[in-house]
DNA sequence: TTGCCCCTGTTATAACATAACGAAGCAGTG
DNA sequence: CACTGCTTCGTTATGTTATAACAGGGGCAA
């Protein structure tokens, strides 16, 4: 590549966001893996939004500290992180959020980590449980009809308790 | 519109869909709605696919007797259908199911119904279920932390009974 | 040094979804 | 019937999300 190689993590983020990358950091490289300065972007730009935040808008930003960005940089980074339990998709928004879990476990990648998402329509602000009995409840339906299952997806949408407040 | 306007009902389904079509014609009436003959053709076409099928797919399909159907067009039919319960949107895979439930109720729209997807990553097909403790824990889960629900989903990935037993 | 693997750059395109505007059809009313 | 209002549909264009495919660079171990 030419021109002076910049280096990426002249990006800054916040103490706790920092922090948690540091502890992602030490994560990936005890799976083997490496949190590389495109990864440990996005990653930050994700625990910095308030929000769930799309691959288009992650790309824009990415774009300011590295000019080459595209698509597929972004995605390739998303599917790192998505693998290794840093960040979760969700589905009905085509955005992502940071994994609220993984930093407190220490189990691996197969802690069997499964949760629910509150999605509040007015704000867009979303909250992660983890609710044991709903896990377990949606996992015996599906073992009573012969199903194995290896992924659940809950996302709840409505309103979340700040919003309902301020409205009434 | 030019030309002889065709009978778009010269689409032809297998008689248990046809019924189903039927049940949905009156069931609209009920409401107040219509189910005309481009949402029945897509309808109809939902019905028939043993796998959800994709706006796209559904386009393809349509245009073989609908020579004028765009996007739009099947977009619009699936909202209608969708708004009245009549078809279910599986987010995980951006495509669409008949729904098992609507034609055994005699409620209306607001009955309630909740559903949870199986969804196969072998054969692709997707089992519909309504298990009254999965929604009852989630909604629990989600009231306890003051946010209130207005819709659910929930989709689960994984291996249905008959592929299991075909691999082992 | 060679070969391999992982990661990235780059171009192109596929797949999914909606905005906006106008016209046709249909139901109820006077 | 003519008027009106509402729903539905046609049409064009565009926006948004995601992946295919292939080439290059860089580290590491045999």
């Amino acid at each position: 590549m030419p021109g002076p190689s910049v280096q990426m993590n002249e990006m800054r983020f916040p103490g706790d966001v920092e922090d948690r990358l540091s502890l992602s950091e030490r994560y990936c490289a005890l799976q083997g893996s490496r949190l590389t300065d495109t990864r440990r972007q996005v990653l930050g730009m994700i625990l910095s939004s308030p929000r769930p935040i799309g691959a288009y808008d992650l790309l824009d930003l990415l774009r300011s500290h590295h000019r080459n960005a595209a698509p597929p940089t972004v995605y390739r980074a998303l599917e790192f992180l998505s693998d290794h339990g840093l960040i979760h998709k969700i589905e009905r928004l085509s955005a992502f959020v940071g994994c609220s879990h993984r930093l407190r476990c220490h189990h691996g990648k197969a802690c069997g980590h499964r949760a629910q998402f509150l999605i509040c329509r007015t704000c867009g602000i979303v909250k992660e449980l983890e609710n044991d009995e709903t896990e377990s409840a949606v996992n015996l339906a599906a073992r009573n009809v012969g199903f194995h299952v290896e992924h659940t997806t809950i996302e709840v949408e409505g309103i979340c308790a700040q919003c309902a407040e301020h409205v009434s």
